[in-house]
RNA sequence: GGGCGAUUAGCUCAGCUGGUUCAGAGCACCUGCCUUACAAGCAGGGGGUCAAUGGUUCGAAUCCAUUAUCGCCCA
């Protein structure tokens, strides 16, 4: 058979994904067996793959393969969540282009165009994560908006209604006026920038040559001023204390007032309050019944309540009325200054702290169950570290505004009556009979009511996203009950209170117990200088063309390689390199292993049972390291001991080891035994590059039709001896030691060379002798008894080998270089003596490490002994 | 301003509750090799006062305190 020198990802991939699809293998229904459950955090409906969701889809992909190959009923619900924001947005712009502005269409025909623009653009990055080799149940697909989801929203709202967690207030809430809806807490980011303070007069009203200054960085809103405060301890302003100042331009009075609040250092000492606009004023104005004037209209120009600049952009205003107050005299001065904006993380635009009425979820009495799980480990968040900031949010939880102002959502379940009344329902006939019973009015039909216009948060969906998906709410559905609570969730730090936290509020109190049992957090995929990927920045690969460049396993491979969980990854392509070069060195061993020609009856070089038997162990080991790695969910470390075994351990040492001479057959005994190793590495391998390891698996003996690697079970660790181990370890000292000798003496590999062991306590084995030879290329390997003159030496532990080479040897070399080993080894004896003579330690380490010391110092003595020995030989 | 976390090789990071020659890994780097599985490779090699200072201890990368720098969260 001819096989390619390379491997070509693109060759295999389509060809077993399709299989894997067509024999249904990722399919899960309820059996007997244990399942093992996982739901994807789901991505934007319309979206595209970036480099975080091929990060993050990778780590579930290793550890739901892994499961299904430790015999457990996998599940990985894929699906996508409908992100109202984000989603209207587009959608608005796209009928913007179109010539059709929002404000034209009714509700439904907007949400039929939304629909429109999900149904062709929705689910492309569920598309895109197949060719990523994600094994998801895609029968299972679902969407934060289908059916079933909605009807877990909708009945979740009124249930929390009705058990008093939910209200209707009237709030500062986070505006943003591109998006005219409220945002959370959560949505808004805030960034530091260059601004100004402006510094404005107000004249006491009847007193024209009276004035108080306040400063500002936002003058546009003095229109909406309807008190100026000072610190009740601040002596400069006590006399104008009660009076009133005039508003500048529009020459409304308005009262001067004492609070705690103002400081007494910051800008005048006087501060003008805007209840309207600014949150720590809303509240200064509750606390002094002040009138809250909202100057502004919802797309962010002012409203007529603002007299001046009506319909006007908020920062336009702001430019004009600078110079307006500089025209009247008010403007006294501006100065530069740095302060933190909160921008809207969907629109990016300038949030406006603004007054409405909204609706809000009650968090303390749900978040208590949930902090008590993080904080016990019955959640258990890998790495723990965050589960101090978990803990630090959960201890300040804010209630959580779940109403926006959009189409594209949940309607909130809420019918209001004709006087404003309103009850809440799951259905239209309910609300009816509700109003009915309410209103004692047995002719109400739906006509007389009229639903909320608001949707609810997309994340009121997300956080039932663990039980909604198996239809949890369905009191005739069983399957919730195999498959909740989940195993595992991968998610980003970014969305632990959004998402993590909301979910696991949701499990306790619709499940009575936790979501899902392990938090495992990825990084952030940063560039190479530690930036965001990000559109804008255009610093983000474009991940499919990573996939056709490195192939799926090669992307996969480099993009966990350096991402211990937690910490951020910064993404460079050298990355996927060396996974694709890892494909290829898998796909040039398997060459190897496969030409080989096989001769029947051919007794095994003793070299190679011996190399089998290494191995055989040497893989019992790593087994058992890997398994330990996934129970601490150190995914990049278990790969990474995968990578080492396979490439130095397997391809450097057993292969060589094995290999038989130029052109020669290889026995049938070790060839199978070889064949059994590669089974089992391909095996181990395949939660992380299922697609080569599949490859190669089928060709590696022929399989039945149905079969498949990703099916079969993951090789278990069995004992294994470490003495063995041990003393391989030191056998390929000896060789290093040796082919070191032939760079240095520049001698080719192929001059067979002879070599000498004087046997010390430790680091010779002469049982493999044969690897010895074989490795190093030796005609011969003697012990002898005594220092062999003309020869270079080495020593492993406290053996020493001795090459021969008349003529070669340069003494002075030679002896400067044993004198420098010996200057070590004395520096090293002299610190093992130092601590054995000192009495306290002695007395109070362990025994063990006393012990332990005892014995490096033997070891020095007789190394030391050695070496001063071959010295005074070389002198002589 | 409040809180949390980090600082270990050129880069990215391991190093759990102090004690194996503990100072590690991968990449990068240097030297020699196109040796018929693989140059996407083989063999060999160099490299760090564990941020600084002080303390606890028989013993500190590891524990404590202070400082510096950086990051994140909250206001």
């Amino acid at each position: 058979m001819e096989i390619a020198s390379k491997y070509n990802p693109a060759e295999t991939e389509e060809k077993w994904y399709s299989y894997w699809m067509e024999q249904k293998f990722f399919r899960s229904v309820p059996d007997e067996r244990e399942p093992y459950t996982m739901v994807i955090p789901p991505p934007n409906v319309t979206g595209v793959l970036h480099m975080g969701h091929m990060l993050n889809n990778t780590i579930q992909d290793i550890l739901v393969r892994r499961a299904r190959m430790q015999g457990k009923n996998a599940c990985w619900v894929p699906g996508t969540d409908h992100a109202s924001i984000a989603t209207e947005a587009k959608v608005v712009n796209k009928l913007q282009e179109e010539g059709i502005p929002k404000n034209s269409l009714t509700r439904e025909e907007f949400l039929k165009h939304a629909w429109d623009w999900t149904d062709k653009h929705g689910g492309i990055i569920l598309e895109q994560l197949k060719k990523l080799g994600a094994s998801c149940d895609w029968d299972r697909t679902c969407f934060t908006m289908d059916e079933i989801r909605s009807a877990g929203v909708i009945k979740v709202f009124v249930d929390l209604y009705r058990k008093g967690h939910i209200y209707r207030g009237i709030r500062m809430v986070n505006w943003d006026p591109a998006a005219k809806t409220a945002l959370s807490d959560e949505e808004v980011i805030y960034r530091e920038v260059q601004s100004k303070l402006y510094y404005i007069r107000y004249q006491v009203e009847g007193e024209p040559d009276q004035h108080v200054t306040i400063a500002t960085t936002r003058p546009e809103t003095i229109l909406g001023d309807t008190a100026v405060c000072v610190n009740p301890n601040d002596e400069r302003f006590k006399h104008l204390v009660g009076k009133k100042v005039l508003v500048p331009l529009i020459n409304r009075p308005i009262p001067v007032l004492e609070d705690e609040y103002v400081d007494m250092e910051f800008g005048t000492g006087c501060l003008k309050i805007t209840p309207a606009h600014d949150i720590n004023d809303y509240e200064i104005g509750m606390r002094h019944n002040l009138e809250s004037i909202d100057i502004l209209n919802d797309d962010g120009t002012l409203s007529k309540a603002a007299q001046l600049y009506v319909g006007e952009d908020r920062f336009d205003v702001r430019e004009k009325i600078a110079v307006d107050l500089e025209k009247s005299g008010n403007l006294v001065k501006v100065e530069d200054y740095t302060n933190k904006v909160g921008y809207s993380e969907r629109t990016d635009a300038v949030i406006e702290p603004k007054l409405s009425t909204q609706w809000f979820l009650k968090m303390s009495e749900l978040a208590k169950p949930a902090l008590k799980a993080v904080m016990e480990d019955e959640v258990r968040f890998h790495p723990p570290k965050f589960k101090n900031l978990y803990r630090h949010w959960m201890e300040n939880v804010k209630d959580w505004c779940i109403s926006r102002q959009l189409w594209w959502g949940h309607r909130i379940p809420v019918y209001y009556l004709e006087d404003g009344s309103y009850v809440v329902a799951e259905t239209e006939d309910e609300a009816v009979r509700l109003a009915r019973e309410k209103t004692g009015n047995n002719s109400l039909t739906i006509n007389d009511l009229k639903q909320d216009e608001d949707v609810l948060d997309t994340w009121a969906s997300s956080w039932l996203w663990p039980i909604t998906v198996f239809d949890g709410f369905n009191p005739d559905n069983k399957e919730i009950d195999y498959y909740y609570p989940t195993n595992d969730l991968v998610t980003a730090p970014e969305i632990i209170f959004f998402w993590v936290a909301r979910m696991i509020m949701a499990g306790y109190e619709y499940r009575g117990t936790y979501p899902f049992k392990n938090v495992y957090f990825t990084g952030i995929v940063r560039d190479s200088q530690r930036r965001k990927m990000s559109k804008s920045l255009g610093n983000s690969p474009e991940p499919l063309e990573l996939i056709k460049k490195y192939g799926a396993d090669g992307v996969r491979m480099g993009m966990l390689l350096c991402s211990p969980a937690g910490n951020d990854i910064l993404f460079d392509e050298s990355l996927t390199e060396q996974g694709r070069n890892f494909a290829n060195k898998i796909w040039n061993a398997f060459r190897l292993v496969k030409s080989q020609e096989v001769a029947a009856g051919m007794e095994q070089p003793e070299s190679s049972a011996l190399a089998v038997e290494w191995f055989s162990n040497k893989l019992n080991q790593s087994i058992e390291t890997i398994d330990s790695y996934f129970e601490k969910y150190r995914i990049s470390d278990a790969l990474m001991e995968i990578y080492h075994l396979f490439w130095d351990e397997f391809s450097s040492w057993y292969l060589e080891l094995i290999k038989p001479a130029y052109q020669q057959p290889i026995d049938e005994k070790t060839h199978q035994a070889t064949l059994k190793f590669f089974d089992d590495l391909m095996r181990l391998l395949h939660p992380f590059m299922p697609f080569i390891t599949e490859e190669i698996w089928h060709h590696l003996e022929h399989r039945k039709e149905g079969e498949s690697i990703m099916v079969s079970l993951q090789p278990e660790a069995k004992p294994y001896n470490a003495e063995l181990l041990r003393q391989f370890e030191h056998v390929k000292e000896a060789i290093a030691g040796i082919r070191n000798l032939r760079q240095e003496k520049n001698l080719s590999p192929r001059e067979a060379l002879k070599a000498m062991v004087m046997t010390g306590k430790d680091g010779y084995f002469e049982r493999l002798d044969p690897v010895l030879k074989k490795m190093a290329n030796l005609e011969s390997v003697e012990t002898v008894g005594e220092k062999v003159k003309g020869a270079v030496s080495f020593l492993v532990k406290s053996s020493e080998y001795f090459i021969p080479l008349d003529g070669l040897i340069n003494v002075d070399e030679e002896i400067a270089k044993l004198e420098e080993e010996l200057k070590r080894m004395k520096g090293f004896l002299n610190g093992v003596m130092k601590k054995l003579g000192n009495e306290k330690f002695v007395s109070n380490a362990p025994v063990k490490v006393v012990e332990l010391e005892k014995k490096k110092k033997a070891d020095a003595e007789a190394k030391i002994q050695v070496l001063t020995e071959s010295i005074e030989n070389l002198k002589k």
